[in-house]
DNA sequence: CGCTATGTAAACCATCGTTTACTTACGTCA
DNA sequence: TGACGTAAGTAAACGATGGTTTACATAGCG
């Protein structure tokens, strides 16, 4: 799974690189607390003091790698009579670009982490989605689409459930995508 | 506000409940993680190695101050027909009953401790509300549930967006008992 | 009067992000 | 081409944090 990504021999921005791809993998699977600057550098192949000389910390490290991994138009990017089904597919199926949405999770946890994650996620997301959805009340449906894609990451991370283990129960994805497309219908 | 609970002198019971009672203000303020050993037992007014004598470390206190602040009738004893605006106004309207559910995302970033939350969100919380919808579908119920309320706890707690401070804004707040209202009705 | 439970003070020890001092490869210029 | 200087990287130590343990003091009961 995790493939070490080798930093040829003194290239800066390699290097930097290295370091980058390496977090977002260590934060997306350990989470801000327990991933150490010694883990992420041992699978990017370079020494922990590289961190701090090229990100200027683990906080900004993990701020550049969230950061990377956002792409606002993870959600606006879908047709609006079928959103709900293609989003609760997009959260459910494992898409590699999800990650950084339970990552947010982790950094709840650490005050400066979490204030960073909060302006990402308002700015990456909420207000793109605002602007997507348009009209009035906008600013309603985009804090319900947070509430429910935050609810569905932190029920499905947060309790595994043994009866719905492994992937999203089929009643349970129907109610998530009637959930999702009634945001932009109404 | 914090009132300093006085242990009497060489009362073990007492002194055990006030660093019990001190944990679930600081836990419930601070989270698992930044809540330290030394924040708890001064506020108890004790010394901090009693937290080790008495509860066998961090982990177990922070078990023990879930399980005490948890009560299952919590949710389970409203009326169905109002359920949607009750547990709405309990949620929002800063019930004191309600802080150890907030609590329980402040775990997630630790990994023991969030195998602890994992467990007691289960068995106080999912499992009650299961037999209470009772009937065909009540696991997906109750997993609604679940999805509804830590969405809204996530989203209050960690997306505090301008527009939205201090209170839940009217709207989202229908919508909210709407939401809660359709699972016991369906 | 003395033993045991209660509580305290201080040290312990592991973790972890960061900094410092040193080494080495590579491009440049004489 | 060859020496030199700068940038890239490493190793090791630093310093703070924080949960826990140990050694010691003392109050209260039999």
């Amino acid at each position: 799974m995790e493939t070490t990504i080798e930093a040829p021999a003194r290239d800066a921005d390699r290097t930097r690189a290295a370091i980058l791809h390496a977090a977002q993998q260590i934060f997306a699977a350990k989470g801000f607390a327990e991933a150490g600057v010694r883990d992420i550098t041992a699978l990017a192949g370079v020494n922990p003091s590289l961190v701090s000389r090229y990100f200027g910390g683990k906080l900004k490290l993990f701020e550049a790698a969230l950061d990377a991994a956002l792409d606002p138009r993870l959600m606006t990017d879908l047709p609006k009579d079928r959103f709900g089904k293609l989003i609760v597919a997009r959260f459910a199926d494992e898409d590699d670009r999800i990650s950084p949405l339970p990552m947010m999770f982790s950094a709840a946890a650490d005050s400066e982490a979490r204030a960073i994650a909060q302006r990402l996620l308002r700015d990456r997301v909420f207000e793109p989605l605002k602007h997507w959805f348009g009209g009035e009340g906008a600013d309603v449906k985009a804090a319900r689409f947070m509430m429910v894609s935050l609810g569905f990451f932190a029920y499905r991370d947060q309790l595994p459930l043994a009866e719905f283990a492994g992937r999203v129960e089929p009643r349970l994805r129907q109610w998530l995508e009637r959930e999702f497309q009634a945001i932009v219908d109404e």
